[in-house]
DNA sequence: CAGCTTGTTCGAATAGCTTGAACAGGCTTT
DNA sequence: AAAGCCTGTTCAAGCTATTCGAACAAGCTG
């Protein structure tokens, strides 16, 4: 919960490790030599370095290249399975992707972004920069605005305050103002749409599943094409769908 | 590729912190009390660690307790997104579920052990140990036995020298007199089986997806209930359509 | 075969990690 | 209400272990 900590006197060995992986992560594979520009330390510690992440598998060696190893799905995959809900919402989230043949996402809330821990398409789903793990702004998407609002009045102002409101379409909301006004009725209607906020031609719609404080811990949402999703389809029949699974999950929760 | 390395000076301090993530992998949530004495060091030590490690999002505070995060499969997304074959084998991987009602799994090798890179699921599956990015030993499971079998010869022996040839059932191969035995006949059908060598009750059958020079790069799977996949469903049809899926990519890889 | 590049090893210096004690804050207990 | 006992957190000092840079080995290229 909360947001990442200003550590006051981190441990820098670690830190440069963590470079590392991130840069992988990014820049993809890389030889050792460019590992030591990126760090702009010595040829031997970028070595070290590299080597030490190698023998607990997290880099693997190849072609005098690292690169991440499979390793980190190991501990994602638990890192998932065993948040509360995810193997409710699995279930549900296949069966809505079932029903409606759109993309459905799940998404929870870590340090104040939302990470999107189960997708699953349906059979006329779009394909878009979502993905798996991936970290998004919270007031950039659907799923994202839905767990926004459900949050403490003081948190969403914290968040806010850190990270900002950037764009991704010229529809994304960029102003304090603009948010509290989305907040306000997202928490009217009970779920949040997403209007070509985050991908151009876009539209989707969100709704938070709340704990027994009606905090959010997630949310799921449903996404398609603009021209699809749109009218009474886009404002009647799959928020009844959506706040219908949304509910049933909730209960089951309750009562786990 | 090859081994884990056996660092000669590793950088102890991130020793430390991977065992810290270790830690909370195999023993879930911990307190930092928790930590320090896993660690065996002092109260402060532990804190700096964890408060660097959750700054990176790598771990997440909640209720005084420390968790692997949701980022972890950011990483290990993008690691598998990144293999050559990943994208080939995803939709041939779903075809087959869909045609065998079976569990389809496939794996990689990383280090002289297999990583599940991607499962699918028929409407008959089972479930079983079996684990996204989870490492097995590459004699125990079928796709782990058909990467062997089309490995270097040096490098087999190096990987039984290394992990050794340890049992999960009373049918697992444990001495390398009977695993070059297998390796042999795995190479003349050009399939492996395995026949409850992971899992009492469970068959399967595996084939290896090889590149220009012959050598695996990972495998694909198929498994089921043993009463279900036996006789010449398991040792004919079966492998027809394993074998012809398997073709197919390493033609598409070939020419990528 | 020379010259470049790569990865790897090693000793010395000093940066920074570890320690243990002390402080602050939230509980429960008396 | 106060005392006690947990937590998590901070800080200065000592010494460990990281970093550096140079030297070595090995593989390619011209």
């Amino acid at each position: 919960m909360s947001l990442p900590p200003d550590v006051d006197r981190p441990v820098e060995t670690v830190e440069r490790a963590i470079d590392i992986i991130d840069y992988l992560k990014e820049n993809g594979p890389a030889t050792i030599a460019e590992v030591t520009a990126h760090l702009g330390c010595a040829k031997s510690t970028a070595h070290r370095h590299l080597k030490t992440l190698e023998a607990s598998s997290f880099l693997i060696e190849e072609n005098d290249e690292y690169r991440l190893g499979i390793r980190f799905l190991d501990y994602g995959v638990i890192a998932r399975d065993r948040h509360t809900f995810y193997r409710e919402v699995k279930s549900k989230v296949d069966t809505l992707a079932d029903e409606t043949d759109e993309k459905i996402w799940c998404a929870v809330e870590e340090h104040g972004r939302s990470v999107h821990i189960y997708g699953a398409q349906g059979k006329r789903s779009v394909r878009t920069y979502a993905r798996l793990g991936h970290q998004n702004y919270l007031h950039q998407h659907a799923a994202g605005k839905a767990i926004l609002a459900y949050l403490p009045d003081e948190r969403i102002d914290e968040i806010v305050e850190t990270y900002g409101l950037p764009a991704r379409t010229q529809h994304t909301i960029t102003t304090a103002d603009e948010l509290w006004d989305e907040i306000e009725a997202i928490r009217e209607r009970g779920y949040a749409l997403n209007i070509e906020e985050s991908v151009e031609g876009l539209h989707a719609i969100g709704a938070p599943i709340k704990d027994e404080n009606g905090t959010a811990l997630g949310a799921i949402s449903i996404s398609g094409p603009a021209n699809r999703l749109d009218g009474s389809f886009l404002r009647e029949e799959l928020p009844t769908l959506l706040l219908g699974t949304v509910n049933e999950i909730t209960i089951n929760l309750a009562h786990a």
